[in-house]
RNA sequence: GUGGCCGUAGCUCAGUUGGUUAGAGCACCAGGUUGUGAUCCUGGGGGUCGCGGGUUCGAAUCCCGUCGGUCACCCCA
């Protein structure tokens, strides 16, 4: 090829990717099973500008984030030119990230959105940074958020028992993508922390509140630094060998509570309370702040086992995340020995710094370049054939396939929320579980034929009622095919919402055997997934 | 922004302390054998060694610059 000329401008620009068809398919590869995940989780669709005024990046965290922007403007006012030359910036930039446009947007329309909202988007984003491994100046972002609580909570246990569900949905959908993907827990973990927790576990060992930051960002960089310059550097921010002792104490006691089922169980049942058992708990976490904040992050790892993924979890004081705005729960989905794939957390300031209402929010962005990397590794990126199939694949129903509603009182709920993860999970084939080559892309993964039962987009009502016409009103406004009422494990009454018509397990195909209710048990022969799976196909 | 390593054919790479006309495998093209598009045989096209400058009788090789890649630091939204 006479291509490789010194001519600067026919080259790709640095740290930019040309697709050529198949770089374009496992691109599309990736994000159908990012907007497979998010949709069958109940999130809406949204896209902003790819570029901003400049000011809206100066908005928030401020630092770093201004000197890798890629600047833009159109060059044909006279002011514009005057301005980029005294002040060196544009008037406008790249949009290196999501959330400040997702605040700006949400802030624009915010009496009118329904409560939550539940948004995702993914396309590119630009920084002006130096490439390196897993780290380019153009690449896709996949971004998840919910925004704003279901209604005014009345009592601040309420409030953090939302603020964790939301939480908990949020990191579902994260999982749910990977799983999409392939990957498994042992691939894979969620690191998570709690910004609050650390805070109040560092004053509680006696770092004064002005040193507290300094202490913070040196923990994010625990893991970079050998002991040797780690314990220097400790030492210059006033942290003694006794404090740094008593952390990796309390750290390694928060990890043991979250080891294993019957902890997280237990955690997710003090949720509401926030109420950790005193006696169990050593003397460093006794001290009521810090008991507080544990037992956040405890019930959050309880949420999250609760519907499922508990095994994806990892305790990890080092995750903090640099950004400013960040506000109680912080997590990074981190492989072994790669950058993080995907971080986010709660910004509970941020809509409201926006110069929106005060809006409580979670959410994260995934980027595709580590993700792919990591797929190329595991041998989870489709090659040829197998790559045009994957990519062919039919993809999520954006109506909603169930409305998932709990019939009774608060005991249903936990039932719901675990029966919704359930139904967008989708239940894994014999075929294709004991076969040797599994391939994620595979359509026998949910064949029905060998037990196997496809991923459902399943919705949940954020309302607080508990009348029955009015929850299911609310399936029907959103379009919703099937609601699922629970009443217990066993005791699910299937609608169909379309023709206002009841359906018993007598009406679908090969489920009879004289079984009168619905199930919530993906194993139980009258799994509900299993009979709506089925009449929709 | 700072530093390390790398840049030879479409791809993966050889190329000895600087020394004839820069090589191999795969791929590609043509012809032959063969009853499928497989195997085997023969032949062929294709590189001014990223680019520019310097040292030298002589540079892919040494030096400087530059562009590109890669890895780490910084930062990580």
């Amino acid at each position: 090829m006479s291509g490789k000329s010194t001519n600067k401008s026919i080259h790709a620009p640095k740290g930019t990717r040309d697709l050529y068809p198949e770089d374009a398919l496992r691109r599309r590869y990736v994000q159908q099973a990012w907007r497979d995940a998010s949709i069958r989780c109940g999130f809406d669709e949204i896209a902003g500008p790819t570029f901003e005024t400049s000011e809206l990046y100066a908005v928030k965290s401020g630092e770093g984030i201004l000197n890798e922007l890629f600047q833009a403007y159109s060059g044909k006012s006279p002011e514009e030119v005057e301005q980029v030359k005294e002040t060196g910036r544009a008037p406008y930039a790249m949009r290196p990230e999501f959330t400040p446009t997702l605040a700006r947007m949400y802030a624009a329309k915010a009496g009118s959105l329904p409560k939550p909202c539940k948004w995702f988007t993914a396309g590119p984003y630009f920084r002006a940074e130096r490439p390196q491994r897993g780290r380019l100046r153009e690449f896709e972002q996949w971004n998840v958020d919910v925004i704003g609580l279901p209604r005014e909570p009345h009592n601040a246990g309420k409030w953090l028992a939302y603020e964790l569900e939301q939480t908990a949905e949020v990191v579902e959908v994260a999982i749910q993508s990977l799983v999409e993907l392939g990957l498994v827990s042992s691939d894979i973990k969620v690191h998570v922390n709690n910004r609050l927790f650390v805070e109040s576990v560092l004053q509680d060992i006696g770092v004064p509140p002005e040193r507290v930051v300094a202490v913070i960002e040196l923990l994010d960089r625990r893991q970079k630094m050998s002991s040797d310059s780690f314990a220097a550097a400790a030492f210059e921010v006033g942290l003694s060998v006794d404090s740094i002792t008593s952390l990796d104490a309390a750290f390694a006691e928060l990890r043991q509570r979250t080891d294993g089922q019957e902890a997280l169980a237990k955690a997710a049942l003090r949720a509401k309370g926030v109420v950790l058992g005193k006696g169990e708990a050593s003397e460093l976490m006794q001290k009521t702040s810090v008991l507080l904040k544990s037992s956040e992050l405890l019930a959050f790892c309880g949420q999250v086992d609760a519907i499922g993924y508990g095994d994806w979890l990892r305790v990890d004081p080092a995750v903090i995340r640099g950004l400013a705005y960040y506000t109680g729960t912080v997590f990074e989905v981190i492989a072994e020995g790669e950058r993080a794939v995907a971080g986010g957390g709660r910004y509970d300031n941020l809509i409201e710094l926006m110069g929106g209402p005060p809006t409580p929010a979670v959410g994260f962005a995934m980027g595709d370049v580590v993700l792919s990397l990591l797929l190329d590794d595991k041998g989870l990126m489709p090659e040829g054939a197998d790559l045009l199939d994957a990519v062919s694949r039919p993809c999520a129903s954006v109506r909603p396939d169930v409305f998932v509603i709990g019939a009774d009182d608060e005991a249903t709920d936990p039932l719901v929320r675990r029966l919704a993860a359930d139904l967008r999970r989708g239940v894994e084939s014999k075929h294709w579980s004991e076969s040797d080559d599994r391939k994620p892309w595979a359509r026998e993964r949910y064949e029905s034929a060998t037990g196997g039962v496809s991923p459902l987009h399943a919705r949940v009502s954020y309302k607080s009622t508990r009348n029955l016409k009015k929850l299911l009103s609310d399936g029907e406004k959103q379009f919703a095919r099937y609601a699922a009422i629970v009443h217990g494990e066993d005791r699910v009454q299937l609608r169909d919402l379309d023709s206002r018509s009841e359906l018993t397990p007598k009406d679908v195909p090969g489920m009879d055997d004289g079984i009168a209710e619905f199930s919530v048990d993906p194993t139980h022969p009258a799994y509900v997934g299993r009979a709506v799976a089925g009449r929709i196909a």
